[in-house]
DNA sequence: TATTGTTATACTCTATAACTATA
DNA sequence: TATAGTTATAGAGTATAACAATA
């Protein structure tokens, strides 16, 4: 029996296997200047992190992510779940039916709309969702340790300055 | 016949699409405090620049950062490579097989490890890469035009904190 | 006619095991 | 014994087309 249902990825970073001699040869000069690159290699980092930190509830990002905008807005339908997620409304029919045989989420039908279904969380799904945040929160401050949290906040407001409309 | 070969990923953002009056539902407060959430966010948005940028020359991030590295750092190995870019030896034949077949790279015996291939660029890919990394950076600064020139140095210098050792 | 949720499916990306040739 | 490069393949992630029910 395997410990963890997922396939775990731990991000190699750069410099994590034995190397020879003349192993730093450099040459990322270049895209180091594109935040494009440091964006996604800290993202790598981050994630790879989150990961550890939350495999005790066997949660990967966008299944964290899923639960939190239900928690925090509980009655939000599918289609917005997608837009805010960017997750395209095919593979979110399978997250969400894979977090409904959990037991994690509850769906009523709209008071409004009789094409789509409210989403809320159950309240097993409250409680993981609780423990998760916390673990997530510690797990996001373990891998930017080396930023104070003037930094951080900086970081994120300049993260958010790019990606929100 | 298709225009382009591959496949073009444009990430939705989360109001790409029409939407119902209520559709302003919030619920990411909590996501927007992870630096994870923010720099995964962030990435996307740039990727998806990037592609619209470097669509013409048929390469995705990953050909562009091998082109780029072997570039600035000629006679590099497919393992050094490997441990800078964050790819698995397996993947990164394929990679560099293809690059190859498109008359882009060289790869010659290493001087003094009989294993090793030494890797540098043909002028085709020379050429390539110089016009590719223009393109790039002008689309790194379209993505993250509502940054300062200060605020694009603070964002790299802060995500670098993070990935690197 | 447009939108929500859904099924089925294809394609891309990422990961593991195992082999060879050399160090 | 360990490492570089490689093959084959499995698994996860992401994408499109098309359909029924409702607006």
């Amino acid at each position: 029996m395997s410990t963890g249902r997922r396939n775990f990825r731990m991000p190699r970073k750069g410099s994590d296997a034995a190397n020879d001699a003349s192993s730093d040869v450099g040459g990322t000069e270049y895209l180091e200047t594109l935040l494009g690159y440091n964006a996604r290699r800290a993202a790598l980092t981050l994630v790879g992190n989150f990961m550890q930190g939350v495999a005790e509830f066997d949660l990967r990002p966008v299944d964290f992510s899923i639960l939190s905008v239900i928690g925090h807005s509980p009655g939000v339908t599918s289609r917005q779940l997608c837009q805010l997620l960017n997750v395209l409304p095919p593979n979110m029919v399978v997250l969400l039916r894979q977090l409904d045989r959990r037991g994690l989420i509850e769906r009523h039908p709209h008071p409004t709309d009789g094409r789509a279904l409210g989403l809320s969380l159950s309240p097993a799904g409250q409680d993981l969702l609780a423990q998760a945040e916390a673990a997530a929160t510690q797990a996001d401050l373990r891998g930017s340790a080396r930023l104070s949290a003037a930094e951080r906040k900086t970081l994120a407001r300049l993260l958010q300055k790019i990606y929100l409309a």
